[in-house]
RNA sequence: GGCCCCUUCGUCUAGCGGUUAGGACGUCGGCCUCUCACGCCGAAAACAUGGGUUCAAGUCCCGUAGGGGUCACCA
């Protein structure tokens, strides 16, 4: 029988949730939720030079627009918090005074500039810096400033399973002393985090594949301090088009950003997902079946490049999705951002309708529809194009056609404007593209009759009127 | 440079010894059509490379090349 899998996101708050360690909590929330785990959120803020509060809640920020909610953590507490590194000293310290006084660790004395050097000479050298164990049996003396270093068994290599990438085999003659704790008695990463994930009892540590070069000391650390070493799974990084890693200068890489350019947070989900796993040859998942389908077993152990193409894809395939109300809803804050006050506005469903199969995002979904809402802004060249003397009669047969009925509807619309081309030998383009551009300013749009539909009588009237003065009709 | 990991269409991937190597995004062509989209149909497009193992290799093993990661009192 195994143990109830408990599993954890440990981002250090250096910054905003970026697509990368989004889709590390991701998949380790989908385990959580489909084996009825655990899902533990650890701060990890050591690093005081770097580690923010805004950062904490740029990430809680991002990881709640995401849906991803954590059992244990920040703001929800649990039987083994703290959740914050830095208010869990104490219990480092209790740990690192364990492993000294079991002769596991030591204290060095050994100054950072001197260990600077040293490496540096290594680097001149061309050899590799290994710590000699300079300070390893010096007697301790907790006067002097010192680090906390491990000592290193003897051993011949270090082997752990990986979920992803199997079996990996490490020679201890690569490994060294590493430091534990600083001088100031705060824990560096590797074992503050062993210690954390001993402690709050995770048994499969899915993290970012640069880790992987840490997970032999670390499976070293368990075993000192007398643990049972957790399963591994280590996710491959995600790359830019250039197949570097992923950063800013391939474009938006925080979760927030994707947000702020209005894509769906199960347009984001569903991608970083399909990003490295795979469920057979589908492509579009709900977070329920996400939840359902998940498995270790089927991520992939190569690097993924990012593809935005394919995101907007996803995007705009979730959009289609959703009923318009839900659309009109997930619109409304765009809209408000845009300056467009929409709140009230009952046409916002039927218009998000309109729009459904033609915008890639939310934000173009408002830059799209803009005209329902705002002032016409012509397009100089669809002006030019279709504002000409020409449609003069045109302009005028449909408004007088509109003028003449009381509230339009989509039958009597399509009777108008296939009359209007009939009596003037006209296919059905040549009257409707002056009319869409006169009634939205542009070229492309809904159809003319929704267009007209969701303008409304009155409005259509203006707006064919402001057309037909411009051409001089 | 040492160590670790990785290698199927441009990209994400299916494949788990026997397939015409499948799907998706993107690209190109066509259909639909009042524009733009959507949708539909079609096309081009991949097993890095050399050796093995095997009746049979994209699938297993070894080498080579290429890519990535990591070598802190960062995480």
């Amino acid at each position: 029988m195994n143990a109830p899998v408990r599993v954890r996101f440990a981002p250090s708050p250096t910054g905003y949730l970026h697509i990368g360690g989004a889709r590390t909590a991701l998949l380790n929330w989908l385990w959580a939720r489909h084996t009825g785990g655990t899902f533990v959120l650890r701060i990890e803020d050591t690093d005081q030079e770097r580690s923010t509060t805004q950062a904490v809640e740029a990430i809680l920020d991002g990881m709640r627009w995401l849906g991803l909610d954590w059992d244990e953590g920040p703001g929800v507490g649990g039987p083994h918090g703290p959740y914050f590194q830095m208010e869990r000293l104490s219990l480092y310290r209790e740990y690192a005074e364990t492993l000294v006084r079991s002769g596991k660790a030591y204290a060095c004395y050994c100054s950072k500039e001197d260990l600077d050097a040293q490496r540096e000479q290594a680097r001149a050298e061309k050899r590799q810096f290994i710590y000699p164990g300079t300070c390893r049996d010096l007697p301790y003396d907790p006067s002097r400033r010192h680090v906390i270093r491990f000592r290193l068994p003897k051993l011949l290599e270090v082997t752990f399973t990986d979920l992803v990438k199997g079996p990996i085999t490490r020679p201890g003659s690569t490994l060294q002393d590493e430091v534990i704790v600083r001088a100031d008695g705060v824990p560096l990463y590797n074992f503050g985090a062993v210690v954390d994930d001993v402690t709050m009892k995770i048994n499969l540590v899915a993290r970012g594949d640069d880790h992987v070069n840490n997970t032999a000391i670390q499976v070293l650390l368990y075993e000192a301090l007398g643990y049972p070493v957790p399963t591994f799974a280590h996710l491959p990084m995600i790359l830019g088009a250039d197949k570097t890693r992923l950063s800013k200068r391939h474009g938006a890489t925080s979760v927030t950003a994707y947000r702020d350019m209005g894509y769906l947070p199960e347009a984001v989900v569903n991608y970083l997902v399909r990003l490295g796993w795979s469920h057979g040859d589908q492509e579009i998942f709900t977070l329920e079946e996400l939840v359902k389908y998940f498995g270790f077993d089927h991520v992939g152990a190569t690097s993924g490049v990012f593809n935005p193409e394919k995101m907007v894809w996803v995007n705009q395939t979730w959009m289609k999705s959703l009923t318009p109300e839900e659309l009109a809803r997930r619109a409304a804050p765009y809209y408000q951002a845009a300056g467009l006050d929409v709140a009230s506005d009952p046409r916002l469903p039927d218009v998000a309708k309109a729009f459904q199969e033609r915008a890639k995002t939310l934000v173009d979904l408002v830059a799209q529809s803009r005209y329902f809402f705002a002032p016409v802004e012509l397009d100089p060249k669809a002006r030019d194009k279709f504002l000409v003397p020409d449609a003069a009669p045109i302009l005028r047969a449909i408004r007088d056609g509109i003028a003449a009925t009381g509230a339009p509807d989509a039958a009597g619309l399509e009777r108008l404007f296939h009359d209007v081309a009939e009596a003037r030998s006209l296919g059905l383009g040549k009257v409707a593209q002056p009319v869409r551009v006169a009634l939205t300013g542009g070229t492309a749009s809904p159809g003319i009759y929704d267009v007209i539909l969701l303008l409304g009588r009155e409005q259509s009237l203006a707006r064919l009127d402001a057309a037909l003065h411009l051409v001089g009709g």
